[in-house]
DNA sequence: AATGCTATTATTAGCTT
DNA sequence: AAAGCTAATAATAGCAT
């Protein structure tokens, strides 16, 4: 006799939920981490689906700023700032910072760090040469050697019309990276040896798809800590 | 005799769509429009469920501004810039390693967005992986010295599945290159010729009265041109 | 706190109006 | 271009790990 082993219900499923405030502590600090991996996500989506520029900063309920932003955070509040101050008469100007030095401990280990996000970024750089290569041999191959043959000539046309259209297409974002690659060399060789020697106010914008985001920290260091 | 109306599907549901630019520019607009929708939306529940703060800055690809705050966008970027100015010390210890000091807030963020574009880098890693998978898995992947002309339309169908995979795996790889150059560009730029000021003086006119979003309101320039 | 698991609810792409 | 529709995809509440 066949014995059905049902599984117990493993799982309620999503439930629907009352928009007002969640009154238990540990739920209420689930459902945002949650929720802000969803907003952020959603920025991201909406700001490569649409080219939008977007920025947020969310304060969670014990007070941790959490900020997205696309191209950048800075870039958006200075761009709504300067939108605003269209009808505003005073400038925006540089009020004479307090400033601190940093502490060479941290400041190695951002060195560091730093270091081992070049070499992981030239594995990359040798893929995508590699796998260009193959692009490049590939579409040559197709959109030169397609010849009306057997196949009818409307399927043909459409594969043809395809293919070329996917040719250009590689070849515009093989342009592209090139592109960011020399942008990259360009800032690195004005790096010197380490990075620090380039913080000279370079501004450079990234046409890069997502967003940052940041997880929120205390107001200490205490990043990687 | 039954007769059986059967209405004509009248709408394909949902399809999913590529995480990349929608080109047909209506289309865009239209998307763009619902999801900034959903993403205010999903930033009112979030400040209900768990009483968290959030303001939400968004540039349309036409360049018209729109903003969500919760209690005010002026409050979120006030308390954001006093957060960020809070931990900066009136101590100044430059150890001679900059030419310029970083304060306390700069070095944060650069942190912050240092650890998230890490994890964004690996999670750019991975789908590139996956795709690359897939490519493979369509078929002969990248051997494409093959004759066109004498395959029949399903191999060629094979071919253009395996093209498109290749060409998705370019895009990754795209995105992996700009997230790379903006990671560069994040931890490259340093001093930034003052704009740290603007964050000392905000003088945002406060264009989400009372929490709420705002719809666009004109403004006098777009970078999409 | 974070991750994984689903059964559900929620969002939305492609149409139509 | 704004609003509604519907069939899909996507997000996530409640649990378990």
């Amino acid at each position: 006799m066949t014995i059905m082993v049902r599984k117990k219900r493993q799982s309620m499923g999503r439930q629907k939920i009352a928009m007002k405030r969640i009154e238990n502590e540990e739920a209420r600090q689930v459902c945002f981490s949650k929720r802000r991996a969803g907003l952020f996500k959603k920025a991201t989506e909406l700001s490569i689906l649409c080219r939008a520029e977007i920025g947020i900063v969310v304060f969670s309920p014990a007070g941790k700023p959490f900020s997205f932003g696309h191209p950048s955070l800075d870039y958006i509040i200075r761009r709504f700032a300067a939108g605003s101050n269209a009808s505003c008469p005073t400038t925006l100007t540089n009020h004479g910072l307090l400033r601190e030095g940093i502490d060479g401990h941290r400041l190695q280990r951002l060195n560091e760090e730093h270091a081992a996000l070049c070499e992981r970024l030239e594995e990359a750089r040798k893929r995508r040469a590699m796998l260009e290569e193959e692009v490049g041999a590939a579409g040559g191959a197709l959109s030169f050697d397609v010849k009306v043959h057997d196949l009818g000539l409307e399927e043909l046309e459409r594969a043809q019309c395809s293919l070329e259209g996917l040719k250009r297409s590689v070849a515009a974002r093989r342009e592209e990276m090139e592109m960011a690659a020399a942008l990259e060399e360009k800032v690195m060789r004005g790096g010197g040896g380490g990075y620090l020697g380039s913080y000279n106010g370079l501004y450079l914008t990234s046409a890069a798809g997502g967003g940052f985001c940041t997880q929120g920290i205390e107001r200490g260091f205490s990043i990687w800590g």
